[in-house]
RNA sequence: GGGGCGUUAGCUCAACUGGAUAGAGCAACGGCCUUCUAAGCCGUCGGUUAAGGGUUCGAGUCCCCUACGUCCCGCCA
């Protein structure tokens, strides 16, 4: 947390203070201190003497009027006071409120932005969680797209993050996609194999059947249960082992790979059932097991077993959210496409059930992608294995024009993904200007080193005096309190939204003065200062969401 | 029929627990390169925040209602 932010909830404080001493309820204060969007309204502005104006039964002004007579001015760097509108309480700072931020951000580097915020708990976040049974497209690009950066984004504020990947590799899509495997295998062989009705007809799975044949040569025509397994568990990787290559390509990592797979050979499925027995929640009835979730505010009741003696997929997930729980989490985020939204209840269900700690589940649900191409929709599907991948996407328009694409949007929308657009137009992406104001910053560092200029350390840069410089400098203050709320909101576009401004701010300084500048050593000095307090708020604002900050384009 | 999300400028989207004149990008129009990168800057144009009602000092934001779009409502995952 850096001092101007600190400086903002001292100023809170101290108003919290004048307040009370004004006689109001101390536990009804809560005041707000914000940055006017007009500038003309001051720096900061708060809006408590219309909030308390009820209370104290006097207008507002007046009441703005005697909180102002009792700031102390000096003290928190305040030039001077304005009562507007209403009863708007304005803040005009001086040079060393917005200057001194520039020593902040030079001395923390890349940890700027960082704060205390999430207070080291405990949290797991997990996303994508694709099936491994093809390849990632759209939808999953957005959720790991956005599932990433909110990691990241909440990292720097302060919580400890867990990453984590839930592979469903124990229900019927693996078992079809071990059935793919062996009709291509087969057919590869000649014979007149046909495919399952609900395989999987992309190439990768000729592919694999095309990597069995040439390890195993004709060996396996015969089913049995041991080419079964065999091909399944080849199959599972090798699709696991292409998911995990896309995502590391888009920059996105993973802490823990969870199986299903081993939820049921550590017995942790069957555990659950019974767990939830005890609690006095199962049933039995049209020879289906049933969890009684409705007791804890789901529509209905949900099956756990079928009368066919197989589990329902939500079994294991419960199994996997308890043994979340077990290993300790404070919060558990699923990230999950809207597809999967009335799930959410049900898993819930479970988790009060057996614990009374569903609060700590938290479902963020990213509404859908529609691919557009030729405007018009363009309709995925997997039964002909059309599709366009991640890997496709990536190819075709780049890593960091997608992730920012994705993340500038709020989850709460729908949005399409115009391909010609993305792919033809690729210059007008607001990620280039963004990266443009970077690389700008990197070449006058450059020129400055060549000419043997320097950037200065100090508390406070007189020197630094025009609108566009300060305006610069509120944008640099903000970036740890943005990283904050994008963290505790659990909404990633904030950090976009944010680097368009700050990028905005630059490239309006850039014009309009001119850095380097030999007759004036002093305030060179001063400037590239600024320019480098920024280009590390640029740098380290563009890492939370994965994209890449050039030194050059 | 029930529920989730959405509806803001011609297009794509913002707007921090309700605040001051609702903002960006693209598109359109007009300026700015003998000066650190013109993938840029400055300016102009563009709005009954889907419609209607309510709450209050004050509503894009909260409540009600209607319409439209989308997703879900399975002993599929």
């Amino acid at each position: 947390m850096n001092k101007v932010y600190n400086l903002q909830e001292e100023l809170k404080e101290h108003l919290r203070q004048i307040i009370i001493d004004l006689g109001c309820d101390k536990d009804k204060i809560n005041v707000i201190i914000e940055e006017p969007k007009e500038k003309s309204n001051g720096d900061l502005a708060t809006n408590c003497a219309m909030q308390l104006a009820r209370e104290l039964k006097k207008s507002p002004k007046m009441i703005a009027q005697e909180i102002v007579e009792k700031i102390n001015k000096e003290e928190y760097n305040i030039e001077r006071i304005e009562i507007a509108g209403p009863g708007f309480i304005n803040f005009f700072m001086n040079n060393k409120y917005l200057t001194q931020i520039i020593k902040q951000v030079l001395t923390l580097n890349e940890q700027y932005g960082r704060s205390d915020t999430g207070k080291k708990q405990r949290i797991n976040v997990e996303f994508v969680s694709a099936n491994p049974t093809g390849d990632l497209h759209l939808g999953h690009a957005r959720g790991a797209a956005i599932g990433d950066t909110l990691c990241r984004i909440l990292d720097m504020a302060g919580f400890n993050v867990t990453r984590e990947y839930y592979i469903n590799d124990a229900g019927n899509q693996i078992h079809n996609l071990a059935l793919s495997t062996i009709c291509r295998y087969e057919q590869l062989l000649g014979k007149n194999s046909e495919m399952p009705e609900d395989g999987y007809y992309g190439q990768d799975i000729v592919d694999i059947a095309k990597k069995l044949n040439l390890l195993y040569g004709d060996k396996y025509l015969e089913d049995t249960k041991e080419r079964y397994d065999l091909f399944r568990n080849f199959a599972k990787n090798y699709e696991l082992e292409k998911i995990k290559v896309d995502l590391a390509s888009f920059n996105v990592t993973f802490d823990v790979w969870s199986s299903e797979e081993a939820l049921y050979k550590e017995h942790k499925v069957e555990e659950a059932i019974e767990r939830l027995r005890n609690k006095g929640y199962i049933y039995e009835s049209e020879g289906a097991t049933w969890f009684k979730s409705s007791a804890f505010g789901d529509d209905k009741d949900r099956v756990l077993r079928k009368s066919d003696n197989s589990l329902t997929y939500l079994t294991p997930d419960i199994a996997y959210h308890i043994d979340k729980l077990d290993r300790g989490y404070d919060i558990l985020i699923d990230i999950l496409g809207a597809d999967h939204h009335g799930y959410v209840p049900r898993l819930k269900a479970s988790m009060e059930c057996l614990t009374g700690d569903s609060d700590k589940l938290e479902a963020l649900i990213i509404q859908m992608v529609r691919l557009i191409k030729n405007g018009e929709e363009y309709k995925m599907s997997k039964r002909s294995g059309k599709a366009l991948t991640l890997k496709d996407l990536i190819d075709e328009v780049g890593v960091d024009a997608i992730r920012f694409f994705f993340v500038s949007r709020s989850s709460d929308s729908q949005m399409d993904f115009d391909l010609d657009l993305a792919t033809k137009q690729s210059n007008e992406n607001p990620v280039y200007y963004a990266q443009y104001a970077h690389a700008r910053i990197c070449s006058i560092l450059r020129q400055a080193e060549e000419k043997k200029l320097e950037s200065v350390l100090l508390d406070e840069y007189h020197l630094i005096d025009s609108d566009k410089a300060f305006e610069v400098l509120k944008k640099l203050a903000e970036f740890p309190k943005t990283v904050a709320t994008g963290a505790l909101k659990r909404a990633p576009h904030i950090i976009t939204n944010y680097v368009i401004d700050l990028a905005q701010a630059f490239h309006s300084f850039y014009n309009a003065e001119k850095v380097i500048n030999d007759e004036d050593i002093e305030k060179t000095g001063q400037l590239l200062a600024l320019v480098k307090a920024t280009q590390i708020t640029l740098r380290n604002s563009l890492n939370l969401i994965g994209v890449s900050a050039p030194e050059k384009m």
